[in-house]
This record gives C-alpha cells, sequence and structure tokens, in this order.
DNA sequence: TTGCCGATATATCGATCTGATATATAGTGC
DNA sequence: GCACTATATATCAGATCGATATATCGGCAA
C-alpha cells in the first residue's frame, strides 16, 4: 500500500459515518463529489477490496432477503489515513470541457457559427446549475457545512459560466453583426 | 474509423494551418489547450498514425540532419471532418479538483483546519492564472479570435476560483474563530 | 575539442479510469 | 403472473496519464 489514489479517500471519506455498500457509493457520489471527482463501479469494487486488504475498512455481509450484500466501514487505520491524506497539500486540477475545446478551433467554421458552441456550453452550465439546486434543496437539515460549502460553489461557478458563455456570445456577434437572429 | 476522440481533433485543429511534428503539438497543447483538455505523447503518436491511416492528414518526413522527423498536415477531408466535429454539441464535461474533494471532507478534521485547504487552492489557482497572464502577453499578435477569447476565459474563471477561495476562508473563519491568527 | 546540458523527436508501458455490459434478486404496479 | 425499476456485484475493452527509454542536435564552457 505505497500510496492511494484520490478515489481511495472518496470511500473512506463516504464509509467514514455510516457503513455502506458499493453500489450505495456510487448512488452517493453521483449526488455529491462527481461534479469534481466522479467514480465508477469499475473502480469503487476493486478499490474496496483493497482498502479492506489494507484494513482501512472492513466489510461485513449484510444481505437482503436472498441477494448478498456487503457493507463497509471505516477502522481506525482508515480514518488516520483519510486525515494524513486531507492534511496533504492537493495536487490534480484537470478540466475537459468539450465546448471550450471547439471554441478554441471555431476559426475552422464560417464566421458567426461559433455562437452555437456557446450558446450549447450555456445550457449546458445551467442545466447542471439546475442539478445542484434541486440537489441543495433536498439536503436543507445536513448538519456537515462542508459538503454544502462545496455545493454552494458548484452552483456559484455554473452560474457564472453561464454568464460567461453569455457575455462571449454578444462579444462574437459584435464581431460578426449579421448572424445576429435566431 | 467509427468515431475520433477529442484528442484526435485536437491534432486535426492544431496541424489545420501549418504542418507540425507529435512534439510540436504536444508543446503547442501543453501551452494552449492543456487547461480544458490535455494530450500526453501515449495518445499523440498513436493518434498521429490513426488519422494518417484513415486519409485526415498525411505526414511527411522533413529530417533535422540525422534526426528523423515526421510532420502532418491536414487533408481536405480532414478539414471537412474537423468541421462536422465543430457543428455537433459537445460532450465532454469533467472537472477533477482534489482540493474540492479534500474540502468535502473537512469535517474529518479538526475545527480550523479546513483553511489550509481552500488557502493552498487558491495559491494554486493565482499561480495558473499568472502563468496564463504571461502566455497572454506573448500571443498579443495573433489574429485568430477564438484562441485569445478562450484564453481570457481561463484567466477569468482562476481569478473567479480564487477569489471564492478567499470568500471561503473568511466564511470558515467566521465559524471557527480560534484559528484567525496565521 | 571535448564534454555536458537542454531541446527536439519518437516510442512504449504499467496503472488508472470510463462506459458499457452481464448477471442476479427484490420490490412495485398493473 | 408480468413487466419494470432499483439494488448489488463484477468485468472488460478502450482511453488516458505519467513516467521513462532512446537518440540526435545545438550551444557553451572548461
Amino acid at each position: 500500500m505505497e500510496q492511494l489514489s484520490p478515489t481511495a479517500y472518496v470511500i473512506l471519506g463516504l464509509v467514514r459515518n455510516e457503513p455502506r455498500s458499493g453500489y450505495e457509493i456510487k448512488a452517493v457520489v453521483d449526488n455529491s463529489t462527481r461534479f469534481f471527482w466522479a467514480a465508477s463501479y469499475g473502480q469503487i469494487y476493486p478499490e474496496l477490496k483493497n482498502l479492506a486488504e489494507a484494513g482501512l475498512i472492513v466489510g461485513s455481509d449484510s444481505p437482503t432477503g436472498g441477494r448478498r450484500r456487503t457493507v463497509y466501514e471505516i477502522t481506525a487505520d482508515g480514518e488516520e489515513e483519510l486525515r494524513a491524506w486531507l492534511r496533504q497539500p492537493p495536487h490534480t486540477f484537470e478540466m475537459r470541457e468539450e465546448g471550450l475545446l471547439k471554441l478554441f478551433f471555431a476559426d475552422a467554421l464560417p464566421a458567426g457559427e461559433a455562437v452555437a458552441i456557446v450558446r450549447a456550453m450555456r445550457a449546458h452550465r445551467l442545466e447542471v446549475n439546475a442539478q445542484l439546486r434541486s440537489i441543495e434543496a433536498l439536503k436543507g437539515e445536513i448538519d456537515d457545512p462542508y459538503p454544502k460549502i462545496v455545493l454552494r460553489g458548484g452552483i456559484e461557478f455554473t452560474q457564472w459560466f453561464a454568464d460567461w458563455c453569455e457575455r462571449m456570445e454578444e462579444e462574437i456577434l459584435a464581431a460578426a453583426p449579421e448572424k445576429r437572429s435566431s
């Protein structure tokens, strides 16, 4: 166990307060960390085994009727490992935005078609913004303040990005005014 | 050639106006699209072969002394493929921010230690902001407006993010005022 | 002029990660 | 009884990353 991946710490963090199955972890990730750190089954299940083998979590069988089910909870070693990671400076900062990539190369299109790209980006960001707002509405009662801070950050960011797209649309139209319509 | 990856279009876009070697493509990516779409040698060289095989680019030997060197340029088919992609709505929007992940789980740390996380995020964003500004200073003369728009977007975004970190630092300190020092 | 360093150039590989798919069972609605 | 969805685990091809290997070139300093 030389070095855990950030995804391993997602799991550690999510089983810290309550025991969870791999399926539940995936579901929670898809409603929370997904927006800045996604995880797929292909990562979660093997990682649960690694972490259990390393003694950072322990699994226990907890079947629902005839359907097998293993829930994991964190160990004292796991808690220590999680805190140690939290105290290290973060290393990974990545963004993949196909829309910005298209905008970057928009010169290859006839003048005026670039607005469609910023409009698509704006629409997508507003959609995510709405998703995050509905998550916020659901989670009003939780006491842990940090997930709330991060969630509000996501809401503010998607709004900022959408506004930037709007400004860029105007700027592009100002340079190619013949496409003002539509 | 069922479906090209966005990285393939990065290559198509970058060899569109001037012939470039794989090495040059990597260097240009690292100073431009890296901030929203990175590419490694492990992608670029195999992809150059795929694209050449598909007839979207053509390579020609252009050695420097005894050092072999292959530069690629786009074909008419490649230009068509690039434009067709630009007209499709973007699909990929991903972000991996280890700092936000740590902030999300900061409740596992003693009160007050969360400020270190937002400070580290802020410092990193300001660093990237400075990098982008120096790139902007170098590229003042280029006429293609779209890379400039994207670059300014990156500058504004990193600034916005740094400011958000600052606001969150104040908010966290307001909740745990005993850590005001340092 | 020799030696070293950094830039140019191509290539590869293990590890990670994604997205899709496969296989079951449980519960719900009709 | 049937269809459908949710729960639960698992796997795999392909994409990607980060690091490393190999080799040549140009410049510069001892």
